[in-house]
DNA sequence: CTACGATCTAGAGCGAGGTCTAGATCAAGC
DNA sequence: GCTTGATCTAGACCTCGCTCTAGATCGTAG
């Protein structure tokens, strides 16, 4: 790839705020936090210009941040990347570990989704049998 | 129910905090807060006795907040119940929508699981096939 | 009666995760 | 050259949802 190439490819950040959802503040906070894997390029005039290789990594760590793993363990997996190959038992492991939290997580949320359903029928029973029933007294 | 039944079944703020796995802290909070149904009986020199109805709403509050419902919302919803029969459509709307939501939230986790999945697979393969790969560099 | 642990109130403090501001600079169009 | 909008930095500020502290009181076991 050239450079003109490389230049033609990359985005300004209020472009990669568009493709990846976050605000350019969070995109900025994100990178002074360190969850970046390498120092975002700079014009001559100092704006960024993000590589695709940027955006993809965004991407992935809003994937991450959407199923809850926190913004250090972010950090920590950047930090393995930024160091090289050599790591990678070590993050595989960090991401195994996550995949099991969000698993975990989706089984409360379908037991939560299972008691808010229960009461949702109760409600709608209740009114669809009108408000005949007046004695009904819902304790919740 | 005779009163000393009732005061048999009642239980302190630490048995409360056990049975729903909220802190003291918590519960003293979501009182102050106004998210309980009704105010918090007391002994004669001042302690809190909850009743068997203030754990179960507690219990559901739990499901609630774990499926991510906001304080606000939840305490919107306790004002729907103190006031009594009358707005049972408004109590089903705000647990339909949240029902939704939380619909929303597990296929979003879905989602982001099938994504961490696939980056898992990527380094256990890569970790199978050993070091002899030796240029293998993964982007992130 | 004395300890000691549980509970009380009011209010301060905290961690996570951004968000916003001020004031300056850059870059594109007229 | 001038205007206008996007971007820059440093750092203050915000919301949420608790958590903790201090200092007093209650109540039970010995």
């Amino acid at each position: 790839m050239t450079t003109s190439e490389a230049a033609a490819q990359s985005l300004s950040i209020g472009e990669v705020a568009e493709r990846t959802g976050l605000s350019v503040h969070a995109l900025r906070f994100y990178e002074r936090e360190g969850l970046l894997v390498g120092p975002v390029q700079r014009t001559s005039g100092g704006r960024r210009r993000y590589t695709p290789v940027d955006v993809e990594w965004l991407l992935i760590c809003v994937k991450l941040r959407e199923s809850g793993m926190p913004l250090a363990d972010l950090k920590h997996f950047a930090e393995l990347v930024r160091q090289g190959p050599g790591n990678e038992a070590e993050r595989l492991h960090l991401l195994d570990t996550h995949r099991q939290r969000v698993d975990a997580q989706i089984q409360a949320l379908e037991e939560c989704r299972s008691v808010i359903t229960w009461k949702v029928a109760v409600y709608s029973e209740h009114l669809a049998r009108g408000a005949a029933d007046g004695l009904w007294a819902p304790t919740t």
